[in-house]
DNA sequence: CCGAGCTTGTGCACAAGTTCACAAGCGTGT
DNA sequence: ACACGCTTGTGAACTTGTGCACAAGCTCGG
């Protein structure tokens, strides 16, 4: 009924997921209904962060009572733009691109593996979880026939700049980098970046300073 | 020659591994001195944040000259704690925990892998990565020869909770969580948690949303 | 020995994110 | 019809993080 078009903040789209996650286990159990305060100890956040998240989708709680869980999970889906699969073409076919082409993980999650490439023709041909890796000149087409697609980045560091520019030039408009490495893009493409090694760095920062350490500070 | 002892921000520690690395392939290079604009190029952020994350560590960098990349590597790798290796132990060899395994990435940045184990006896004694798959039961006896040990969760999410109770019960005091479920531990236990789907959904929000999308708010 | 040209380190103002605390609103029972 | 208990939605205080702008300090040339 209200324009609803308040600009969600970054931290928020960030524990959106978080959310949907939950939801979704609570729909498996035919739980109808559930309270901010229930939902932020299954996401180990605050209650009044919870409220105020959910506020910024426009989607109405019922006071005194609580979420309606599907109608939230509508909602979320929605928000998050879910609601159909997203493939995802993965580029690079070495230890961690075929790791995460093996991933059930994400075909389970609405992100099907559409397509695995890579540059070395030896690799060509050879099947990675459920598909043939196909030679770079291919993602052009691969691009096309799977749009929205997104690109996954699993190459060596060196090379990672140059592989998001032919994702871009392909047509990708949303790039996942796994790669050690600064990629930039032009705007309107969204990058996020994850970097394995750098996550352990993190903790091994904490374990050295632990006399307060609060490395739980990440988000669960 | 000060007391240097000034508490660091979390988003300063989240940014180090990224100056680590930076710094690592400037020294590569041969090359001696960096200024802090030129790292923060190179990291993708402002230069004053450079500098004011550098002044936490207490490394001194020269006015009118930059930072000696030498000098501020041993520095960085003092605070992150990384001067020794962490050794690794996977738990959960399905298609995720033998992924993790055998991505050469973490051996490479001071991580190895110490050993992979598995409850499932059908996969206890093949072999994963560099290690064959060990018994649950000899979690507790692995954990001790190899302290200090970070324990990363590679299970369905269901059994995510359970394990880490394990791995803390072993002596693991940094975990590594990619098991798509809160998992809490006690304080003084340091706990990341990455979700690869989670990172995928982001995306999917701010293309849905893109007018103005920031998705490269990450740190990349 | 001094001045010019850089680059660091940091005070300060601002922006973003978090948490509290409470009024507003819903539903149930009497 | 009304009062009570519960839960949402949000203003406001507070904490954390960011970025500007500039004084302090180093080096080099003359």
């Amino acid at each position: 009924m209200d324009g609803h078009a308040r600009r969600i903040p970054d931290a928020t789209v960030a524990r959106l997921p978080e959310y949907l996650r939950i939801l979704v286990e609570l729909a498996e159990q035919r739980i109808g209904t559930v309270s901010s305060e229930r939902l932020a100890e299954l996401a180990g956040v605050n209650a009044a962060k919870v409220r105020k998240d959910l506020s910024y989708l426009g989607t109405y709680g019922t006071r005194g009572v609580g979420y309606d869980v599907d109608y939230l999970l509508f909602q979320m889906r929605q928000a998050l733009g879910v609601t159909q699969d997203w493939p995802v073409v993965v580029v690079g076919a070495g230890n961690l691109g075929r790791a995460l082409a093996n991933y059930a993980g994400f075909s389970d999650r609405g992100f099907p593996l559409a397509a695995v490439v890579d540059v070395d023709d030896a690799k060509v041909g050879t099947t990675v979880g459920e598909v043939a890796v196909r030679p770079m000149s291919d993602l052009a087409e691969l691009v096309r026939a799977n749009q929205p697609v997104i690109g996954v980045i699993a190459t060596p560091g060196p090379v990672a700049q140059l592989v998001a520019d032919q994702l871009v030039a392909a047509g990708v408009t949303a790039i996942l980098n796994f790669a050690p490495a600064l990629v930039s893009v032009p705007p309107n493409i969204s990058l996020r970046k994850v970097d394995l090694a750098l996550e352990l760095q993190i903790l091994s920062f904490y374990q050295s300073h632990r006399e307060s350490g609060s490395a739980s500070r990440s988000w669960a």
